[in-house]
DNA sequence: TGAGCGACTCACCATGAGGAAAGCGTATAC
DNA sequence: GTATACGCTTTCCTCATGGTGAGTCGCTCA
Protein backbone atom coordinates (compact mmCIF):
# COMPACT_ATOMS: atom_id res chain seq x y z
CA UNK A 1 0.00 0.00 0.00
CA UNK A 2 1.33 3.33 -1.44
CA UNK A 3 1.83 6.24 1.08
CA UNK A 4 -1.15 8.90 0.42
CA UNK A 5 -0.03 12.60 -0.50
CA UNK A 6 -1.25 15.82 -1.12
CA UNK A 7 -0.06 18.58 -3.23
CA UNK A 8 1.92 19.77 -0.54
CA UNK A 9 3.04 16.72 0.79
CA UNK A 10 3.75 15.44 -2.79
CA UNK A 11 5.86 18.24 -3.01
CA UNK A 12 7.82 18.17 -0.17
CA UNK A 13 8.85 14.29 -0.39
CA UNK A 14 9.84 15.00 -4.02
CA UNK A 15 12.26 17.81 -2.93
CA UNK A 16 13.32 15.48 -0.29
CA UNK A 17 14.35 12.76 -2.83
CA UNK A 18 15.86 15.43 -5.70
CA UNK A 19 17.85 16.96 -2.59
CA UNK A 20 20.20 14.17 -2.09
CA UNK A 21 20.57 14.51 -5.35
CA UNK A 22 21.32 18.17 -5.48
CA UNK A 23 25.20 19.26 -6.04
CA UNK A 24 26.88 19.36 -9.24
CA UNK A 25 28.71 16.05 -9.61
CA UNK A 26 26.38 13.68 -7.39
CA UNK A 27 24.80 12.23 -10.57
CA UNK A 28 27.87 11.93 -12.70
CA UNK A 29 29.06 9.49 -9.24
CA UNK A 30 26.12 8.02 -9.48
CA UNK A 31 25.96 7.07 -12.84
CA UNK A 32 29.37 5.83 -13.22
CA UNK A 33 28.53 3.18 -10.39
CA UNK A 34 25.18 2.03 -11.45
CA UNK A 35 25.21 -1.26 -12.85
CA UNK A 36 27.19 -2.61 -10.09
CA UNK A 37 30.53 -0.88 -10.38
CA UNK A 38 33.01 -0.39 -7.97
CA UNK A 39 35.50 2.63 -8.34
CA UNK A 40 37.92 4.05 -6.08
CA UNK A 41 38.58 8.09 -5.33
CA UNK A 42 40.93 7.76 -7.99
CA UNK A 43 38.81 6.38 -10.53
CA UNK A 44 36.26 8.49 -10.04
CA UNK A 45 38.69 11.44 -9.91
CA UNK A 46 39.61 10.60 -13.50
CA UNK A 47 36.18 9.59 -15.12
CA UNK A 48 34.89 13.03 -13.98
CA UNK A 49 37.36 15.50 -15.50
CA UNK A 50 37.20 19.09 -13.74
CA UNK A 51 35.69 18.04 -10.26
CA UNK A 52 37.76 19.27 -7.97
CA UNK A 53 38.88 16.72 -4.59
CA UNK A 54 36.95 18.90 -2.42
CA UNK A 55 33.99 18.53 -4.07
CA UNK A 56 34.61 14.49 -4.63
CA UNK A 57 35.01 13.97 -1.57
CA UNK A 58 32.62 16.33 -0.07
CA UNK A 59 29.61 15.11 -2.55
CA UNK A 60 31.25 11.50 -1.98
CA UNK A 61 30.57 11.99 1.83
CA UNK A 62 27.11 13.23 1.49
CA UNK A 63 26.06 10.28 -0.80
CA UNK A 64 27.40 8.22 1.78
CA UNK A 65 25.43 10.28 4.98
CA UNK A 66 22.45 9.79 2.32
CA UNK A 67 22.70 5.53 2.18
CA UNK A 68 23.32 5.79 -2.08
CA UNK A 69 26.39 5.06 -1.72
CA UNK A 70 28.73 2.60 0.75
CA UNK A 71 32.54 3.37 1.36
CA UNK A 72 35.02 0.73 2.03
CA UNK A 73 38.48 1.20 3.22
CA UNK A 74 41.71 -1.11 3.24
CA UNK A 75 43.75 -0.10 5.79
CA UNK A 76 47.20 -0.10 3.76
CA UNK A 77 49.57 2.60 2.26
CA UNK A 78 48.92 4.32 0.41
CA UNK A 79 45.20 4.08 1.58
CA UNK A 80 42.64 2.57 -1.15
CA UNK A 81 39.21 3.67 -0.77
CA UNK A 82 36.57 1.87 -2.48
CA UNK A 83 33.12 3.25 -3.43
CA UNK A 84 29.95 1.60 -4.72
CA UNK A 85 25.84 1.79 -4.49
CA UNK A 86 24.14 0.58 -1.75
CA UNK A 87 21.04 -1.51 -2.97
CA UNK A 88 18.81 1.56 -2.20
CA UNK A 89 20.98 3.65 -4.35
CA UNK A 90 20.74 1.30 -7.32
CA UNK A 91 17.20 1.41 -6.79
CA UNK A 92 17.28 4.97 -8.21
CA UNK A 93 17.93 3.60 -11.61
CA UNK A 94 14.43 3.22 -12.33
CA UNK A 95 12.97 6.66 -11.19
CA UNK A 96 16.31 8.08 -13.01
CA UNK A 97 15.26 6.44 -16.30
CA UNK A 98 11.92 7.26 -15.94
CA UNK A 99 12.87 10.99 -15.84
CA UNK A 100 14.85 10.49 -18.59
CA UNK A 101 12.12 8.73 -20.83
CA UNK A 102 10.07 12.34 -19.58
CA UNK A 103 12.22 14.38 -21.14
CA UNK A 104 12.78 12.21 -24.34
CA UNK A 105 8.72 12.70 -24.64
CA UNK A 106 9.08 16.54 -24.66
CA UNK A 107 7.57 17.88 -27.81
CA UNK A 108 9.75 19.74 -30.57
CA UNK A 109 8.66 23.10 -30.57
CA UNK A 110 10.14 23.46 -26.74
CA UNK A 111 13.51 21.70 -26.74
CA UNK A 112 15.34 24.92 -28.12
CA UNK B 1 13.13 2.72 -29.67
CA UNK B 2 14.79 4.40 -26.61
CA UNK B 3 17.75 6.87 -26.83
CA UNK B 4 21.16 4.89 -25.48
CA UNK B 5 22.51 6.78 -22.85
CA UNK B 6 26.85 6.51 -21.54
CA UNK B 7 27.14 7.70 -17.89
CA UNK B 8 28.41 11.25 -19.00
CA UNK B 9 25.16 11.43 -21.11
CA UNK B 10 22.48 10.12 -19.01
CA UNK B 11 23.63 12.22 -16.29
CA UNK B 12 23.67 15.50 -18.05
CA UNK B 13 20.03 14.30 -19.82
CA UNK B 14 18.93 13.85 -16.16
CA UNK B 15 20.28 17.06 -14.87
CA UNK B 16 19.08 18.98 -17.76
CA UNK B 17 15.73 17.85 -17.06
CA UNK B 18 15.81 18.29 -12.84
CA UNK B 19 17.06 21.33 -14.27
CA UNK B 20 13.43 21.98 -15.16
CA UNK B 21 12.07 21.54 -12.12
CA UNK B 22 14.87 23.94 -9.78
CA UNK B 23 13.67 26.92 -7.81
CA UNK B 24 12.05 26.26 -4.56
CA UNK B 25 8.68 26.65 -5.88
CA UNK B 26 8.45 25.17 -8.90
CA UNK B 27 7.66 21.75 -7.57
CA UNK B 28 5.34 22.98 -5.43
CA UNK B 29 3.40 25.19 -8.56
CA UNK B 30 3.60 22.19 -10.36
CA UNK B 31 1.97 19.73 -8.01
CA UNK B 32 -1.04 22.09 -7.68
CA UNK B 33 -2.14 22.12 -11.51
CA UNK B 34 -1.20 18.26 -11.56
CA UNK B 35 -4.58 16.66 -12.52
CA UNK B 36 -5.76 19.12 -14.80
CA UNK B 37 -6.26 21.38 -12.04
CA UNK B 38 -6.33 25.37 -13.76
CA UNK B 39 -5.40 28.16 -11.44
CA UNK B 40 -4.80 31.90 -11.72
CA UNK B 41 -1.74 33.83 -10.31
CA UNK B 42 -3.71 35.19 -7.38
CA UNK B 43 -4.94 31.55 -6.79
CA UNK B 44 -1.60 29.88 -6.61
CA UNK B 45 -0.46 32.82 -4.41
CA UNK B 46 -3.26 31.97 -1.93
CA UNK B 47 -2.48 28.14 -2.38
CA UNK B 48 1.87 28.78 -2.01
CA UNK B 49 2.07 30.68 1.58
CA UNK B 50 5.20 31.95 1.62
CA UNK B 51 5.80 32.66 -1.93
CA UNK B 52 6.77 36.89 -2.69
CA UNK B 53 5.23 37.62 -6.18
CA UNK B 54 8.18 38.14 -7.31
CA UNK B 55 9.48 34.65 -7.01
CA UNK B 56 5.72 33.36 -8.22
CA UNK B 57 5.85 35.20 -11.46
CA UNK B 58 9.59 34.00 -12.24
CA UNK B 59 9.01 30.55 -11.77
CA UNK B 60 5.76 30.30 -13.70
CA UNK B 61 7.05 32.24 -16.77
CA UNK B 62 10.38 29.72 -16.28
CA UNK B 63 7.64 26.79 -16.12
CA UNK B 64 6.14 28.17 -19.40
CA UNK B 65 9.36 28.80 -20.97
CA UNK B 66 10.50 25.19 -20.54
CA UNK B 67 6.94 24.00 -21.94
CA UNK B 68 5.52 22.68 -18.97
CA UNK B 69 2.58 24.92 -17.53
CA UNK B 70 0.67 27.73 -20.48
CA UNK B 71 -0.63 30.63 -19.60
CA UNK B 72 -3.98 32.16 -20.80
CA UNK B 73 -4.91 35.76 -20.26
CA UNK B 74 -7.88 37.17 -20.55
CA UNK B 75 -7.69 40.77 -21.65
CA UNK B 76 -10.02 42.06 -19.24
CA UNK B 77 -9.58 44.82 -16.54
CA UNK B 78 -8.22 43.96 -14.11
CA UNK B 79 -6.79 41.14 -15.78
CA UNK B 80 -7.08 37.68 -15.15
CA UNK B 81 -4.17 34.72 -15.83
CA UNK B 82 -4.78 30.91 -16.30
CA UNK B 83 -2.61 29.01 -15.48
CA UNK B 84 -2.30 25.12 -16.21
CA UNK B 85 -0.26 22.13 -17.00
CA UNK B 86 0.27 21.04 -20.97
CA UNK B 87 0.33 17.56 -21.96
CA UNK B 88 3.86 17.34 -21.34
CA UNK B 89 4.05 18.66 -18.28
CA UNK B 90 1.42 16.17 -17.02
CA UNK B 91 3.67 13.72 -18.68
CA UNK B 92 5.90 14.50 -15.41
CA UNK B 93 3.37 12.69 -13.12
CA UNK B 94 4.73 9.09 -13.17
CA UNK B 95 8.48 10.32 -13.42
CA UNK B 96 8.00 11.85 -9.87
CA UNK B 97 5.68 9.36 -9.10
CA UNK B 98 9.11 6.91 -9.46
CA UNK B 99 10.52 9.41 -7.11
CA UNK B 100 8.31 8.95 -4.66
CA UNK B 101 8.55 5.49 -4.55
CA UNK B 102 11.84 5.31 -4.64
CA UNK B 103 11.94 7.55 -1.81
CA UNK B 104 9.60 5.39 -0.14
CA UNK B 105 11.86 1.90 -0.04
CA UNK B 106 14.68 4.37 2.03
CA UNK B 107 15.42 1.67 4.64
CA UNK B 108 14.88 2.83 8.05
CA UNK B 109 18.60 3.24 9.09
CA UNK B 110 19.27 5.39 6.89
CA UNK B 111 16.34 7.74 7.07
CA UNK B 112 17.41 9.92 10.05
C1' DT C 1 -9.38 63.34 -7.97
C1' DG C 2 -8.04 59.38 -6.45
C1' DA C 3 -8.34 54.72 -4.55
C1' DG C 4 -8.26 49.89 -5.64
C1' DC C 5 -7.85 45.51 -8.22
C1' DG C 6 -4.86 41.91 -10.50
C1' DA C 7 -0.69 40.57 -12.33
C1' DC C 8 3.16 41.64 -12.51
C1' DT C 9 8.40 44.28 -12.82
C1' DC C 10 12.46 46.58 -10.76
C1' DA C 11 16.33 47.67 -7.69
C1' DC C 12 18.82 46.11 -4.18
C1' DC C 13 20.71 42.78 -0.67
C1' DA C 14 22.07 38.27 1.68
C1' DT C 15 23.12 33.51 1.80
C1' DG C 16 25.40 29.54 0.38
C1' DA C 17 27.02 26.30 -3.27
C1' DG C 18 30.91 25.57 -5.64
C1' DG C 19 35.89 26.63 -7.51
C1' DA C 20 41.24 27.15 -6.74
C1' DA C 21 45.14 26.03 -4.38
C1' DA C 22 47.64 24.42 -0.74
C1' DG C 23 48.42 21.30 3.28
C1' DC C 24 48.42 16.61 5.74
C1' DG C 25 50.03 11.84 6.98
C1' DT C 26 52.30 7.54 6.17
C1' DA C 27 55.31 4.57 3.58
C1' DT C 28 58.01 2.96 -0.17
C1' DA C 29 61.42 4.17 -3.99
C1' DC C 30 65.60 6.65 -5.64
C1' DG D 1 67.05 13.82 1.97
C1' DT D 2 63.28 14.18 -1.03
C1' DA D 3 59.82 12.80 -4.41
C1' DT D 4 55.68 10.11 -5.21
C1' DA D 5 51.33 7.83 -4.26
C1' DC D 6 46.57 8.24 -2.23
C1' DG D 7 42.68 10.13 -0.09
C1' DC D 8 41.42 13.48 1.67
C1' DT D 9 40.80 18.61 4.60
C1' DT D 10 41.15 23.66 5.01
C1' DT D 11 40.94 28.38 3.62
C1' DC D 12 39.57 31.96 0.79
C1' DC D 13 36.87 33.87 -2.93
C1' DT D 14 33.11 34.41 -6.42
C1' DC D 15 28.67 34.49 -8.29
C1' DA D 16 24.02 32.67 -8.89
C1' DT D 17 19.72 31.95 -6.39
C1' DG D 18 16.34 33.71 -3.92
C1' DG D 19 14.26 37.35 -0.60
C1' DT D 20 12.12 42.27 0.40
C1' DG D 21 9.60 46.08 -0.68
C1' DA D 22 8.12 49.41 -3.70
C1' DG D 23 6.57 50.77 -8.31
C1' DT D 24 3.61 50.03 -12.75
C1' DC D 25 -0.35 49.73 -15.97
C1' DG D 26 -5.11 50.03 -17.53
C1' DC D 27 -9.47 50.57 -16.09
C1' DT D 28 -13.59 51.25 -13.07
C1' DC D 29 -16.23 52.97 -9.26
C1' DA D 30 -17.19 56.73 -5.76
Amino acid sequence: MRKAYTAVTAAEDVEKALHLLEGRWKLLILFHLFGGQVQRYSDLERLIPGISQKMLAQQLRQLEADGLVSRKVYPQTPPKVEYRLTEWGQALCPALDALLYWAEQRPEADAG
